[in-house]
DNA sequence: ACATATTTGCTGAACACTCATTCAAAATAT
DNA sequence: ATATTTTGAATGAGTGTTCAGCAAATATGT
């Protein structure tokens, strides 16, 4: 169980938020928190969980002790299990696409520095954490039997790949290169994917040898396009 | 539950097996079935509740009834349901390793043809189905908490990622191509891994599609030795 | 300022249910 | 007759969900 002060925590709280209002937001811990936060505790809690002890094997009462909170605090958040699984995909999916997307807007607007960032981007500290990874992998592991975590895994792709696809052909015209698009781009999203699987299951494989594997094959594919260290 | 003869059925399936012994096997079904026959069953029946159901929701009621026996049988025949899990992922990685290994065996000893046929064999008929991807994805979800998974699921590249890198640099040198043979090589397999698990989503992409995109990379990696339709 | 009422967030014990496992009895094979 | 295989009901541990009640925060009254 978790240790909790009952009657003087109060006054402890009140102090704490009027002296060292420190910063940031009005709401941080204890009884303040908002609706919002504590859904945000909790869904970091739940990843956690999922990266610690596997899909199969996340309780509601393991993500409540991760987060400091009592049993039933779950249900009263979220309506219930599924709710709060599924919350928490949508949570990466949106985490996920924001950081591609912000990648996209800094790349400036040549193609070749698009596609380099999109690559980059996808070994990125905050995003390619073996936390990180392995709560996307459980979620994939779910996906073929439930609807709902196939769509929002896919919901991935639908815009991202069509990004990739269209890259890759500007490339390809401006380069004069002879492949096939549409199966290069297929190939190429796999093998970013496929690093993301190596990586999780941790082979002694690090973020940087991934990353370089995945510049490997950017270079073999847009050979006048790129070097080791970045685009031309 | 199932449905099932109580008294008259003994008569039923001596008539089959001594009238209708067909083919292959003295040991088919009903009591007759060997030990290890019926462990062969069972694992088929995990293979299906995993591909149909995933793995948190996969109960051994589930695969009792998919292979048409009662409750206790698995308890009777494994130990366990952990080593009933463990037995079918031992299963697919011998199957796995054996359909590689017959294919580098008929493709010569040339190492262009070595390493088309490699590919090829992966997106193979039997062992690239939705059943069997679903069941290996579903293994991969767990992966990251259960070191014996991890295990199994990893000796699927000990000696084959070897084959690989050794293969990518024979070609190499006789093509005289400037990448880093290691890198290369992971993001190639990496590839295949990854076209495996879209497989499995089902969007839409076929064994053919996928194969093609694999075959893109092959293209673009190999240029000197490859064409569309194989080895020159 | 202080007291009181109301709302909101949270707790944890009780409940219902699922599911792996056990085992005595039955069916079958040798 | 004995050994082996199978059955299916019983068991018990684990887990998601519910909910009455408590406590903090806020609103309202005096």
């Amino acid at each position: 169980m978790h240790l909790r002060l009952k009657k003087n925590s109060t006054a402890v709280r009140m102090k704490l938020t009027s002296a060292a209002q420190d910063a940031t937001d009005t709401e941080k811990r204890g009884r303040k928190a908002s609706k919002e936060t504590r859904r945000q505790q909790l869904i970091e809690a739940t990843i956690d969980s999922l990266a610690k002890r596997g899909y199969s094997e996340t309780t509601l009462a393991d993500v409540a002790d991760g987060a400091g909170l009592s049993r039933g605090i779950v249900n009263f958040h979220f309506e219930s299990k599924e709710k709060l699984l599924i919350a928490t995909l949508q949570y990466m999916a949106d985490e996920y696409a924001a950081n591609w997307g912000a990648a996209l807007d800094k790349a400036g607007d040549k193609a070749a520095a698009q596609l380099w960032a999109l690559v980059a981007c996808d070994f990125d500290r905050k995003i390619c954490t073996k936390r990180k990874l392995a709560a996307w992998c459980a979620f994939w592991g779910e996906a073929k039997s439930r609807p709902t975590y196939q769509a929002l895994c896919g919901a991935r792709d639908v815009k991202y790949q069509e990004i990739f696809l269209a890259l890759c052909q500007t490339l390809k015209d401006e380069g004069g290169y002879a492949y096939e698009p549409e199966g290069m781009t297929l190939a190429l999203c796999a093998s970013m994917e496929g690093l993301w699987l190596r990586l999780m299951m941790g082979d002694g494989l690090t973020r940087e040898k991934a990353h370089a594997a995945a510049v490997e094959y950017l270079l073999v594919a847009f050979p006048t396009h790129f070097t080791r260290e970045g685009p031309k």
